[in-house]
DNA sequence: AGCACGCCGACT
DNA sequence: GTCGGCGTGCTC
C-alpha cells in the first residue's frame, strides 16, 4: 500500500530522514541501514521501533539520511516509535558494532540487535519507561556502604604483573599457570581503574559463566561492597529474558560497575568502559559458531583500543596467536609471566607446598590388548582411595560405546542424516547421535541381516564408569567403605541443577574417582584432587586440524592443573600429586612438554610448524561454507563463487595476495541431513583477505539466484574449526 | 532470516 | 468443501 506509505507525516509535522540498522541478515542483500520518516531528528544511536515487512522490529538510528529519491520515496515508512527514555547508545558502541559487521561479513542490524537484549522486540515505550524506574529504585534500595572484604596481598609474581599493567598501555597477555593467582591480578587492575575513574566500568569475559561460579562469587564479595550490591551484574544466555534486560539496562545506564559475561558481553554497552579481562583466553568458545561469527577475544582487544580502555587476556596456555602476538621482539602485546602457583607461604618455590603435578605416561603398545586402565595406574588410584584423595578420569567420550557393529554383515550403527555413528547408551537402551541428537531405541537384532549378535565397540564414559567400580572392587577408603565412583559428563548434568549437585558431591568428599568428559577438566577446584588421568588422547595427535594439538595441550595442562590444588592436601600425604596420560605414542613431543609443564616449549614447535605451513598466526583464513540437500550442488556453488572471483577484476588487486584452495567436503561432511562443503582462502595479509571478502559480497548473492539448491551459505572469517 | 502469498493432497 | 504442505519473493 504504497500510497498510504508514501505520506508518513501530517502537513504540520515536520519530517526527517533516518538512516535505521534493522536485524535484515546480509542475506537479504539490502543496504546497511535503511531509511525511516520520523518527526524529529532523533540522535544516532537511539533504539527505535520500525515497520519492516508485515512485522515490527527494533532498530537503531545510525544517522540523518539523505533526502531519498522519488523511487525510495514511495517506500519509505514512518518509524512506529522511539525510545527517548534510553539514552542513546553511544559513539563507541556503534564503532564497535560496525567494526564487528564489516570484519565478519554479516549486515549491520543484525549485529547491532544480536548486541541487544532479545525482549527489546516485543517492549513497547512505556513498557520501557517502567523497567528504567524499576531499575532505579532497586539501585537506591541497593546502595550503602559495607565493609570490604579482606584482600589477600599480592605475591611478588602478582606484584610485578600488576605494576607492568599500571604503567603500560597493552594489551596484556598474562600467562600465568594454573594456581598462579591470575584472578587476584584482574581484582586489583580492575580496583586500580576503578580509583582513578569514579564512573570506571570492568568488563571480565569468561568461557562459561556456569562453570565459573567461583569467579562469580569472587567478584561479588569484593566489589558489592565497595560498589553497591546492584553493580555487579552477569551477562549470558542462561539469564531469563528479564534478567538479560535487566543486566543490559545496568550496563547501559552505568549503573553496572562490573560486569561478569560470556562472549556475548563483548557487545554491551558500557560507555565507561575502562578495563577488559578475557579469562581463559584461549578457549574456543569465545569464537561465535552460528550468525556473526566473531571471536569475543579479538573483539575485546579492538574495543579495548577503540575506547581507549586496558585489556587483560588471561591464560595458563595462551592461544598461539596471542602467544605470537605477544613476542618479545616486535609483538603488539605485552606479555605478563607468573611461572609459580601460589605458595603455602612466604618463600615457598617449586618445591614447595603447590609445586606442579608429576606427568606420568603410560605406553598402551606395550600393554595387553583390550586394557582400559593400566595396572600402574589402578594401582596408583588405589593408593589413593585408601588415602582419602580424588581422581580424576577423563575420557573423552559419552555413553556406552562409540559403535554399534555386526559381526556378521558389518554394519554399523550409522547416524541416517550424519557422517558419524550413533553412540550406544546402555542406561536407556538407545542408540543416539551426538550430532544431530536423532535417538532410536536399540535394535534387538541387526537391521541389515536379521544376526542377533551385534556388540559394541569401543568405550565411553558409562562403560569406563561400571569397569573401574569393578577394577576397584577391592579398594577400600580410610573409614573401610568401598570406593565411591561417579560419572560427569554432558548425559549427568542435563537436568537443571544436576551440574551443581554433582559438583557439591565432589567438594564434600563423597565421590572418590570421577569419570568424566573433559568438562571436569574445566574450572571447578576440586580441593582433594591429587590424581588425575587422561584415557585415551592419541586422536588429537593426528587429526586433519592444524589446531587439534594446541586444544589438546592446552585441555592435558589444565586437567594437571586439577590435581594438587589445594596445598595441604598433596602436602599432608607426603606424595605429590600426579597427570598420567595413557597413550600409544609416550614420546610424541606434546607429551615429552606437557611432562616438563613447558607451555613455552611446546607454542614455539608448534608456531614453527604454522610458519613452515603457512597458517595461522603467520597467515590469515577465510571459509566460504555452503548447506545443501546433495554435495555437487554445495560444491558448485562454491566453484561458481571461486571463478567470480578470479573474473572480477575490481578484485584482481587483493586477489593475488589471496590463495582460494579448491572447495571441499566439509569435516563432516553430512549434518542433520544437509550436505555441507566449504572453501578455503588463505593470504599473509590481513587487509587483502578482507578486502576481497568486501568486494566478493555482492558477487555471492547474485550467484544465489543461479544456485537455489543451496539452502545456507556464509563467510567465517579467522575460522577455529574446519 | 522471517513472513508473506500461492498452488496441490487428506480431513470435518 | 477447508486445513496445511513448503516453493518463491520481498522487506525503507
Amino acid at each position: 500500500m504504497p500510497e498510504t506509505a508514501a505520506t508518513p507525516s501530517a502537513p504540520f509535522e515536520p519530517c526527517h530522514w533516518l538512516a535505521v540498522a534493522v536485524p535484515a541478515p546480509a542475506h537479504s542483500a539490502l543496504a546497511q541501514t535503511l531509511t525511516y520518516a520520523h518527526s524529529a531528528p532523533l540522535p544516532a544511536g537511539t533504539l527505535v521501533r520500525a515497520p519492516l515487512g508485515q512485522r515490527e522490529v527494533p532498530g537503531v538510528v545510525w544517522g540523518l539520511a539523505d533526502a531519498p529519491d522519488a523511487a525510495l520515496a514511495a517506500h519509505i515508512k514512518p518509524l512506529a516509535c522511539a525510545f527517548t527514555s534510553l539514552p542513546p547508545l553511544d559513539e563507541n558502541w556503534r564503532q564497535l558494532i560496525a567494526f564487528t559487521a564489516r570484519y565478519y561479513q554479516r549486515a549491520l542490524g543484525e549485529v547491532a540487535l544480536a548486541a541487544l537484549p532479545p525482549q527489546l522486540r516485543t517492549l513497547d515505550e512505556a513498557q520501557m519507561a517502567r523497567r528504567l524506574a524499576k531499575l532505579a529504585k532497586q539501585d537506591a534500595v541497593a546502595q550503602g556502604p559495607a565493609t570490604p572484604a579482606a584482600r589477600p596481598s599480592p605475591t611478588p609474581q602478582q606484584a610485578a604483573a600488576l605494576a607492568q599493567i599500571a604503567q603500560g598501555a597493552g594489551p596484556f597477555l598474562l600467562h600465568g599457570v594454573t594456581g598462579s593467582g591470575k584472578t587476584e591480578v584482574y581484582m586489583r587492575a580492575a580496583e586500580a581503574v576503578l580509583a582513578q575513574d569514579a564512573a570506571a566500568q570492568v568488563l571480565v569475559l569468561a568461557p562459561e559463566i556456569n562453570l565459573t561460579p567461583q569467579l562469580q562469587a569472587r567478584l561479588a564479595a569484593r566489589f558489592a561492597p565497595l560498589l553497591g550490591a546492584g553493580a555487579v551484574v552477569a551477562m549470558h544466555s542462561g539469564l531469563t529474558p528479564a534478567q538479560r534486560l535487566s543486566a543490559w539496562l545496568a550496563a547501559h545506564t552505568q549503573r553496572a560497575r562490573i560486569v561478569l559475561g560470556t562472549r556475548m558481553a563483548v557487545l554491551a554497552s558500557m560507555p565507561a568502559l575502562r578495563l577488559i579481562v578475557v579469562d581463559e583466553e584461549h578457549d574456543p568458545s569465545y569464537k561465535q559458531q552460528e550468525g556473526a561469527r566473531y571471536s569475543a577475544r579479538d573483539l575485546a582487544v579492538y574495543r579495548a583500543r577503540l575506547q581507549g580502555a586496558k585489556v587483560i587476556l588471561g591464560s595458563a596456555t595462551p592461544s598461539l596467536e596471542s602467544w605470537h602476538a605477544s613476542r618479545p621482539d616486535g609483538g603488539k602485546y605485552q606479555r605478563l609471566v607468573m611461572p609459580s602457583r601460589v605458595g603455602s607461604g612466604a618463600g615457598a618455590g617449586a618445591g614447595g607446598a603447590a609445586a606442579l603435578p608429576l606427568v606420568r605416561r603410560v605406553d598402551m603398545s606395550r600393554q595387553p590388548r583390550g586394557t582400559v586402565i593400566a595396572a600402574p595406574l589402578l594401582q596408583a588410584i588405589t593408593e589413593r582411595v585408601g588415602r582419602g584423595e580424588q581422581s580424576l578420569i577423563l575420557l573423552n567420550r559419552r555413553g556406552w560405546a562409540p559403535v554399534l557393529h555386526c559381526a556378521n554383515c558389518g554394519w554399523k550403527s550409522e547416524c541416517p542424516h550424519c557422517s558419524a555413528f550413533r553412540v550406544f547408551h546402555r542406561a536407556d537402551r538407545s542408540l543416539r547421535c551426538h550430532h544431530c541428537g536423532l535417538a532410536q531405541p536399540v535394535p534387538r537384532a541387526c537391521p541389515a541381516c536379521g544376526n542377533a549378535d551385534i556388540t559394541p565397540i569401543g568405550r565411553g564414559t558409562e562403560q569406563l564408569e561400571e569397569r573401574l567400580a569393578a577394577l576397584l572392587q577391592t579398594a577400600r577408603r580410610p573409614d573401610g567403605q568401598p570406593a565411591r565412583i561417579a560419572r560427569m559428563d554432558a548425559d549427568t548434568t542435563r537436568l537443571k541443577g544436576a551440574l551443581a549437585q554433582q559438583l557439591a558431591h565432589v567438594h564434600d568428599g563423597s565421590v572418590d574417582v570421577l569419570v568424566g568428559t573433559q568438562m571436569i577438566a574445566k574450572g571447578h577446584d576440586f580441593r582433594r584432587v591429587t590424581l588425575v588421568a587422561a584415557l585415551n588422547p592419541d586422536t588429537a595427535l593426528f587429526s586433519s586440524d592444524f589446531r587439534a594439538p594446541e586444544r589438546l595441550f592446552a585441555l592435558l595442562m589444565q586437567a594437571a592443573g586439577r590435581a594438587g590444588r589445594d596445598a595441604a592436601y598433596s602436602q599432608a600425604s607426603g606424595q605429590g600429586s600426579e597427570m598420567w596420560v595413557q597413550t600409544e605414542y609416550p614420546a610424541h613431543p606434546l607429551f615429552e612438554a606437557l611432562k616438563r609443564h613447558d607451555y613455552p616449549g611446546f607454542a614455539a614447535s608448534q608456531l614453527a610448524e604454522r610458519q613452515a605451513a603457512g597458517l595461522p598466526p603467520y597467515a590469515h583464513l577465510a571459509l566460504l561454507r555452503a548447506e545443501s540437500r546433495t554435495l555437487p550442488a554445495a560444491i558448485a556453488f562454491l566453484q561458481d563463487a571461486a571463478a567470480a572471483l578470479q573474473a572480477d577484476p575490481a578484485l584482481a588487486h587483493w586477489a593475488a595476495h589471496v590463495t582460494c584452495y579448491p572447495a571441499v567436503p566439509a569435516a563432516m561432511q553430512r549434518l542433520a541431513g544437509m550436505e555441507r562443503a566449504q572453501m578455503l582462502l588463505e593470504s599473509p595479509r590481513r587487509a587483502a583477505l578482507q578486502g576481497l571478502l568486501a568486494g566478493w559480497q555482492a558477487a555471492l548473492h547474485a550467484l544465489r539466484a543461479r544456485h537455489k539448491a543451496v539452502l545456507r551459505w556464509a563467510i567465517d572469517v579467522d575460522p577455529l574449526s574446519f
